[in-house]
DNA sequence: TGTTATGTTGCGTTATCTGCAATATTGCTT
DNA sequence: AAGCAATATTGCAGATAACGCAACATAACA
């Protein structure tokens, strides 16, 4: 037995839905799927009434969910009781997208608020681009970003999710979407050199999506540079050309309706999103605490 | 987390000693030493103030103790009531020599005593050889064995530990230990095809040994087969040979003290010990509910 | 009857665990 | 004081288990 699959368990009794399950334990429904087989099979009974629409807590599953929420709580309970530096207090700063924001850091908070309710964060949200500047600089002590390619001297990066990158495309009506309205299943590359492009001023975003084009001999018209994720979507959105932006920015976005993402072959590189900070910053306590509730936050809890 | 390393943890514990907490997990003192630091890590303080002497509880090591007790044993409670089968009641025969019987059968007892109260076993003892064909004639249902090179037919075996063969000497005065009374290191190859073996009879640690001497093209005098692991003991112990038998036959041997092992390189070949079924029997609940037991008590429970 | 939603399975990859042998450290003995 | 014995830890390599992807299977729905 092991506290994952009973956090995964318990995912999946709550939604009784294997997708939703697996999002919440960041896995894929397969393992969730693993999961409860090796929970069964340990347990010799069935917890779960499955077919492929429907799944239902059978009674056996009822009695063991409240023994699987006991048991993680009281797993989170003595872990909090015997952390040595349980009562780590200060503040610390970080630096990242409003997006991150929303998505990565909201899943960090949730373990690291638990963990050191005493501790400060002060939150800086800017283009994802600067993070990694303004982490070196020493402006703010910790960052979420992309991995570049090269990492730049005395950075630590640690990876967290991966994002692929996603073709978007006007969703509203416009001359833009008149011409692509027919497409259906992937978009012919050359006619991406005749599209009008927006792109990321810079950072490790613009960094991909420049190296992808090299790769397939591309070499199309930029039609604006704009600054954050967000105001790539908003542009789209607009109409006033086609864009790529990591798909968690989509997921997030309040105009995720007004765009549509189109498939490109080969496809489109991901991103490895993750937490950065001076390697020298990893001895304070404070960032160290900061750095290992991320890690656990995606790792799911040991 | 998991109760595997919590198991181990509680072993460690108690005896405060790595080595036997490794023999009560039948694992290695290495792997206790690295679930130790898992669960170290895990809750960011140290259980246990350890230096190459001495192993004392922390306090918070002795609040962890607690907690892990507790949890273990809520484990075995919900697996207790949540078992489909949890009524299984009946009895089935086994077969296996005494010596099984005090350290493997014992072992497993522990778990299938708890788990299924209301199983009886019905034990047959006798020479170890005997037990593959007993059970494939059916006579008992399950018996405890080394593992044959090839497995008869239909014949289901699923290995729980291993023993390797030890060269036994006379350990009293008598003829034969002033010659062999100066050999500390290792024994002579040579030396071997001039002293009087004593060998059991057939089975499966016969089996081994007759491979291993091709192997080195020795061929000894074999001045008496015996059958039974035991007799082997007492007849080298009586001075007559010198013989050869599987490491836990000495651990149990009332005689233990009148031999000694001796080493021979290269090394005599180790037994795989676990337990055989005819495969179509494993479809009966009782037979498998034993099977499983023996698993999970050597497998250091899931 | 095709389509969509969704849980499971096969398979190659990756991460983790384990044992062995070597190492380091400490108490004990001569 | 120096060597010895006991024993926890670590490097390394092999074994095991977990994971994700993609293909598949199945059931509601239109």
């Amino acid at each position: 037995m092991n506290s994952k699959d009973l956090e995964v368990f318990i995912y999946l009794a709550t939604s009784l839905h294997f997708g939703k399950a697996a999002q919440a334990a960041h896995l894929s429904a397969s393992a969730v799927s693993r999961a409860v087989q090796r929970l069964e099979e340990q347990l010799g009974s069935q917890l779960l009434e499955r077919d492929n629409r429907r799944v239902t807590l059978t009674p056996a599953g009822q009695e063991f969910l409240t023994y699987a929420e006991q048991t993680v709580q009281g797993w989170q309970a003595v872990r909090q009781r015997l952390q040595a530096d349980k009562t780590l207090r200060g503040a610390i700063s970080l630096f990242c997208s409003v997006t991150a924001s929303y998505s990565v850091l909201n899943n960090i908070l949730e373990v690291f608020r638990q963990r050191y309710p005493a501790i400060e964060l002060k939150l800086h949200t800017g283009d994802q681009a600067d993070a990694l500047d303004r982490v070196a600089k020493g402006g703010e002590e910790v960052g979420i970003t992309g991995r570049p390619e090269v990492l730049p001297d005395r950075l630590a990066f640690q990876s967290l999710t991966r994002s692929p990158l996603r073709l978007l495309v006007p969703n509203i009506p416009c001359a833009l979407n008149d011409r692509l309205g027919h497409i259906e299943g992937e978009m012919d590359l050359e006619l991406l050199n005749e599209l009008p492009f927006i792109l990321p001023e810079r950072g490790v975003a613009r960094e991909l999506i420049e190296h992808w084009f090299r790769e397939q001999s591309l070499n199309p018209g930029v039609y604006a540079q704009v600054s954050g994720h967000e105001a790539i979507v908003s542009t789209v959105g607009l109409g006033f050309g086609v864009g790529i932006v990591p798909e968690l920015v989509l997921d997030t976005s309040f105009l995720r309706e007004r765009v549509r993402t189109v498939a490109v072959s080969p496809p489109l590189p991901a991103m490895d999103i993750g937490i950065v900070a001076l390697a020298r910053r990893l001895e304070n306590p404070l960032v160290r605490a900061f750095w290992d509730c991320a890690l656990s936050s995606y790792r799911a809890d040991k």
